[in-house]
DNA sequence: TTTT
DNA sequence: TTTT
């Protein structure tokens, strides 16, 4: 829990896709998402206007996850803070890759659904049928990958002694995908 | 120069080498240095103390990179303020590969060399002879090691004309100012 | 420009009021609004949900003040990034009296309008009739105080050589109002 | 611990005073700090060289105000992450007053101690004899002024059993560790 | 792949 | 005074 140096992101942006829930063996939930921030301005040379989007990948832990995998979709916007974090793995032909991505996990993160009327009603975001923001109705974390009950690890912030960062190591991640990263 | 999100990293940590200084065509400088950020805990299984070292690519722009060659050194500790960038490149079997980095460029970073009294006498950081933290005499930005443009111009947001970050020559605070409170 | 040092901000909450604009004899807008962050906790000993909100005064000027002047109203939600900064001055019985407030500012900040479409369209957040977050209609800057026009400074943030923080012994600012501090 | 909104204060400057340790009924710390930023610019007017200096309450709660009492001391740099707060209060003449105080508490904030080479040796910051930079002694946190318990508890979001922070006790980084790229 |  |  102690730190020598800070290591913070801070993300506002929307998902490109709607959340990638896993379970870890444990039970704990991992959300895997992405989130686009833009910046436009004028070209001083053409005059012209451009626009650039950065892409990060964000993996969330624990009870966030849970809440991402339900509320959060395509599109939806957030704001999240995390740390960086790279880690190192095999592509097919054996070479060594690192995928850095910010993750959010315990007290060194939290993750907020903005716009829309996020948290309300009874437990979903939006409070009835009319949908104002990105968000998603509430579901069953059903069409996951692997499925034992998340075990409601509603309040492990609080664990005095929780074991950080031991993430990756156990759902494979599928990092061959598509995806451009 | 407008945006619409947040993508901003903060860092606080020390230099795993000293910094690497190139000159683009324009003339402008580019900085690259590591970080490495840490953390530490007790092991809730073992018991034991654990300790995690994060390195953090950066790649600092403009009039800010100058003064990361000139002050920096391996060990060095600084606050990074900048923002995550993804690029791609090809490895030398023509695979894409990509690199995550924090980059430091004008109104959207900044850099601050911690430690010791910086900002101190005659425009470097320790102000005297004895060394105090670890940073480097000023230095002809010369000992450049190469000199090709570098793959990557980093967002163009402001280009040539900027000219932020020429701190790091103001005189020493006095801490006997009164407080107002 | 320079800084030893590093003060920052950062909220996203509502807005408890419509912005209040002003205009310096500069011509430089000034825009006022109060935000609201909330935390909501479980009272471990009574076992019942309680919420505590805390206000924050923000002061934005310049380009980003006419911005938040025409969009944002009465519960809008934002993002902002500022710095903190402490003002004295006299109540009506001459006694000092302090103010500290969140400063956004050319490069020392930020605001982004959350939720809803912001930025949509023709200028105007929402793009149309339906209003789907909280955001005004985009309006003449009209309803002001004192009006010569804000002699359109768009671009001044990459004036070489601004003169930063020089609010506040423009207007008088009505601090006696009736808001809670 | 939920919250809507967020409402974070990051700070690195230096103590303007040794901290100020008192104790709560119920044996918590809370160490008040003031921190100065600083700000220089060239007056675009006259040419000159001006320098604003910000300064800043900070209130510190529970193990890392422990950590603050025994290590900080007039001039110490720090890092601080916490959050605004406003609390009223009545003056000699019933009047009601405000103040803003950065609050750093559990896992809502941080503090680092800066320069030198923090966390090394026996549990104090420099590991040694000669100072590097100005950091107290470790000494008892006994030498409190008065023990009256604060006016304020600041937020209650995890009251006593709070156990973060205990940093500061690890050895040095080894800045030839192979850094992975 | 988002959003405007 | 907001929001949920």
């Amino acid at each position: 829990m102690a730190s020598r140096g800070v290591n913070k992101v801070i993300l506002v942006g929307n998902l490109g896709n709607d959340p990638e829930i896993r379970y870890m063996p444990s039970g704990g939930a991992v959300a895997n998402i992405t989130v686009a921030t833009s910046e436009s301005w004028r070209d001083k040379n053409t005059g012209e206007q451009r626009e650039k989007t950065e892409w990060h990948r964000v993996a969330l832990f624990g009870k966030v996850a849970e809440v991402a995998g339900e509320y959060l979709r395509k599109g939806s916007q957030v704001y999240i803070e995390g740390q960086l974090q790279t880690r190192k793995w095999q592509d097919q032909n054996g070479q060594e890759r690192y995928t850095t991505e910010v993750v959010v996990q315990g007290f060194n993160g939290t993750m907020q659904m903005l716009g829309g009327r996020q948290g309300g009603g009874q437990g979903m975001p939006m409070g009835g049928q009319q949908q104002q923001g990105n968000w998603g109705q509430p579901q069953q974390p059903a069409a996951q990958q692997n499925n034992f009950a998340p075990q409601q690890q509603a309040a492990p912030q609080q664990a005095p002694a929780q074991q950080p960062q031991q993430q990756y190591n156990e759902p494979p991640m599928d990092f061959d995908d598509d995806i451009p990263f």
